[in-house]
DNA sequence: CAAAGTGTACTATTCAAGTAATACACTACA
DNA sequence: TGTAGTGTATTACTTGAATAGTACACTTTG
């Protein structure tokens, strides 16, 4: 597991940290009982404090996500779920449409308001999921 | 010109606020000279305090985006420019993927989890414009 | 048993976002 | 000319994110 954080995007980074933890499961690359890269690693990989590590690491504890096993390290406890291949699919959509549209020469700004426009609109038409299954 | 905003996102309210407008005249939705909502209406319907949105639209104006004007308004003054059509193409892209994987049954949050994970990816392999142009 | 590596627990501090309330200055318009 | 509506300015406060540093407790491994 390596993380990527975006240190000026504005969003927490034990929030970002938390979100691809999460992805790596429901994507299946992690599976249960896997083992997630230390605190103290993690900390000095990205150059940040561990508590912010510390946090991220707890709150995914507490949404049944990971266990903290004092003096061995974190492990995942959730299961990958049947919605692995879902995801699977899902992601090769976006990445084609990423693809179209990094060659048309658009910005990673410029995207990103699209797609938060386009979420928004689906997000009011009720025309998006809730809550998984 | 009406704004969503989203408390529980963890991004700036008044982030939110800039990225709207900007994507508005990215689009061709604003032109230049076009006046925007009033400060205080923004608070208002948007139920956030208006120094919030006078922070939003200092910024815009400090880009070069927009003009406020003393006792009058807020007024569009970047030209909308060649790549309205551009990015009109791009969000069509982007709708059409939304809408698959509306389809498909996939919640908001893994909807973007996926998105970050592929920009991330597409970012790492400097496959991604980082100006306009 | 000892040491290294792990998570745990504190306290203190800094910084940014957002709220709150108030007063002021300029402009448009009847 | 006045008044309503606009942006401007200021001060104080609360909250959450992140840093910094230190000490402690548990587990694994040699």
């Amino acid at each position: 597991m390596i993380f990527r954080i975006n240190q000026s995007a504005g969003v927490p980074l034990y929030i970002q940290l938390m979100e691809q933890v999460k992805h790596a499961v429901e994507l299946g690359a992690l599976r249960e009982g896997d083992q997630l890269p230390t605190i103290r690693k993690v900390a000095e990989e990205l150059v940040i404090n561990p508590n912010t590590v510390v946090r991220a690491y707890r709150e995914l504890e507490h949404e049944g996500v990971l266990e903290l096993k004092h003096g061995s390290g974190a492990f995942i406890t959730e299961p990958s779920g049947k919605r692995a291949p879902l995801i699977a699919k899902a992601q090769a959509i976006v990445q084609s449409a990423i693809d179209r549209l990094a060659a048309l020469g658009l910005t990673e700004e410029e995207l990103r308001r699209i797609f938060e426009s386009q979420l928004a609109q689906v997000r009011a038409e009720g025309r998006m999921e809730k809550q998984k299954g």
